[in-house]
DNA sequence: GTAAGATCTGACACTGACGTCAGAGGCACA
DNA sequence: TGTGCCTCTGACGTCAGTGTCAGATCTTAC
């Protein structure tokens, strides 16, 4: 599976099912990702999509990005410091500002925990 | 302000605006909780919609639920444990399995947040 | 009584992250 | 050389939580 001078490493790559199926997200997110700029793949003369093992992981992490609130520019904005680990001061500033937000939004979850919590004891006590 | 024997509360009550106001919210979500289930008004004699101060708190509820990752259904089914404090043993596991949720997001939330502060603190080291 | 603003009921528009389908082509195995 | 599964692009569908608009009615202030 060597298609010339184009392939970045000759290790072994994976076709989009089964990068769907080691991420747990589905072949069309991961077509969704490449459109949005969030993840690339090299292509084979047929134009079909290989993956390097690393892909799991940015999968995973755009996942959990995306599970933390953020849409797609903002995962965009971030993911490149993501990698590098290099930012400028206002990519921190937007990292910082994204992760406040987080901050924002586990203070809420967990008020909402805590409500919940107790209607349950509430419900058990009543009920014995 | 007094429209007969349908009136449960005599105290001032307050138009949908002023709801939409005081609970930060805009006109058109409180009539779709009205749609859904969620939420309840006295209705003037020429259809107008009377909350009293009540629906303040349970619409700040009913956002916290929606912020949390419930639908409108989810919502709709935990009210009214929420507001009687009384729950069948089918209610109580509903109510449990929510809030397990909530911890499992709020862990996705935990990392994903330690994450960004890794890169945060890597990239304030690298550029002193 | 009249003008201004709030509210009413539909109903269609929109956004984001996909699902789903059609029609065409690729890959592997016999 | 077929056959069965995978993948491709393009495009429309979905779902939730609204935004927005139209046209009519209500309320409030002067």
């Amino acid at each position: 599976m060597a298609w010339g001078h184009t392939m970045a490493r000759t290790g072994e790559m994976m076709r989009i099912g089964e990068l769907a199926g080691q991420a747990g997200v589905s072949v069309r997110a991961l077509r969704y990702y490449e459109e949005q700029g969030l993840l690339t793949s090299e292509r084979s003369p047929s134009d079909q999509r290989y993956y390097t093992e690393d892909a799991v992981d940015r999968v995973r992490l755009i996942q959990l990005l995306y599970a933390a609130g953020l849409n797609s520019k903002a995962v965009r904005d971030i993911m490149p410091c993501m990698d590098s680990g290099m930012a400028s001061t206002s990519m921190l500033e937007l990292l910082a500002t994204e992760r406040d937000r987080i901050d924002e939004r586990m203070r809420e979850l967990a008020e909402t925990r805590d409500r919940l919590t107790t209607v349950i004891e509430q419900g058990r006590a009543t009920r014995g």
